[in-house]
DNA sequence: AGCTTTCCGTACCGGATAGTACGGTTGTGA
DNA sequence: TCACAACCGTACTATCCGGTACGGAAAGCT
């Protein structure tokens, strides 16, 4: 019982954590607050996760972890790529363009040269382990004669990357625009995908 | 005589001041370190600049007339894109994964919270001040029969972006890439041109 | 040269926060 | 029921930095 319960805890506060960080983005996210918004001491915060540092590690992490079960599970599948791709890059934007994952990158971003593990683990945790099944789907549909990647797997998942969120990510970053809707989530994602079969699809997928 | 001494020392002290910005992030980038490297007093930074905000306001201001310098005279040319657009690729690639551009973005990105006017001032002065030049210029094409645009010059320019710099700009904002040579500039903007050209190019410009 | 303005260096003030310590309380297990 | 552990709230310390004030020096203008 004790076990479940101070799970359910630590996700309450990192659940305040994120949100805290989202408003006043790393450095004026200061533990009281967040120890107050939790309805807990500073002490047990520091207790639980070091320092504040690592506080926002926990975040980072469980964030990842929420993201890769989401992803995984669309690369595994055998669908062909017109049907997968517009479904993974609906998730992947509805996640890196939301909320979370834009306070946690700002941070990460922010204190890149004081705390360089933030962006550690932001990079180890989301794109280094996303990345290689991303890369294992496109090699299949390739051996499936659906696809023709000429210039191996990495520079094709970089252009669908590209095309998927050209510099909406930056320009989400900055404020400059606001989290996409559903809407706008799917169109984006068809016509990335679109763009990615002209330029990889074989006229077997065509 | 006067002004242009004056101008002079404003340009060393913004200088010594994106310096110490890429040293320590925004944060960190303590009035007091600038003024001491610039050998000048924090009274006179004060006077000139307003405060820490307005200091770095005019940082901004200054690399993004610079930027638009070198940007806008590519585009006013009536090169063919297979000409054009790598150059003009390869100039915004050195620009947008340059250090001090890098140093900007975080800053910006950092501080969107608590001092979102570094954020305004960096799109106005960049983003919008070079993509109206950048559409013209893929009108112009269009007008020429060197592109076509199916879909509107500004979902030309934003796949053109995203195949230029794929994921590159957020993984080097987290310092996971270092700034790319001469070198990977060049391939990388002749590749993004050739997708480009795959998806917009005419057969008159192939 | 003499006057005025600008600027440098230093000192100071107020405010904020990371991290620590402690007493009282709650809840849990025996 | 009792003892022990965890936890909450508050208080405390040390530090740092943005912004202001001031005295003296340097430089420009007449």
């Amino acid at each position: 019982m004790k076990a479940a319960s101070r799970d359910r805890r630590r996700d309450e506060i990192l659940d305040l954590a994120v949100e805290v960080l989202a408003e006043r983005g790393y450095r004026d996210a200061s533990m009281l607050e967040i120890a107050k918004r939790a309805a807990a001491s500073k002490e047990t915060l520091y207790a639980w996760f070091g320092d504040k540092q690592g506080l926002f590690e926990a975040v980072i992490q469980r964030n990842a972890e929420t993201v890769q079960g989401v992803l995984q599970g669309q690369l595994e599948s055998d669908a062909p790529p017109e049907e997968a791709l517009p479904e993974f890059g609906r998730a992947l934007l509805a996640l890196l363009l939301g909320n979370s994952a834009v306070a946690i990158n700002r941070a990460a971003i922010a204190e890149v040269r004081a705390e360089p593990r933030l962006a550690e683990t932001l990079a180890r945790a989301g794109r280094d382990a996303i990345l290689p099944a991303f890369l294992c789907y496109l090699e299949r549909q390739q051996e499936r004669g659906l696809l023709q990647l000429d210039a191996g797997p990495e520079e094709a998942a970089e252009v669908y990357l590209g095309l998927l969120l050209g510099d909406r990510q930056v320009r989400r970053l900055l404020d400059r625009i606001p989290a996409p809707t559903k809407k706008e989530i799917d169109t984006r994602a068809a016509t990335a995908t679109t763009y990615f079969l002209q330029l990889y699809g074989t006229s077997t997928g065509i």
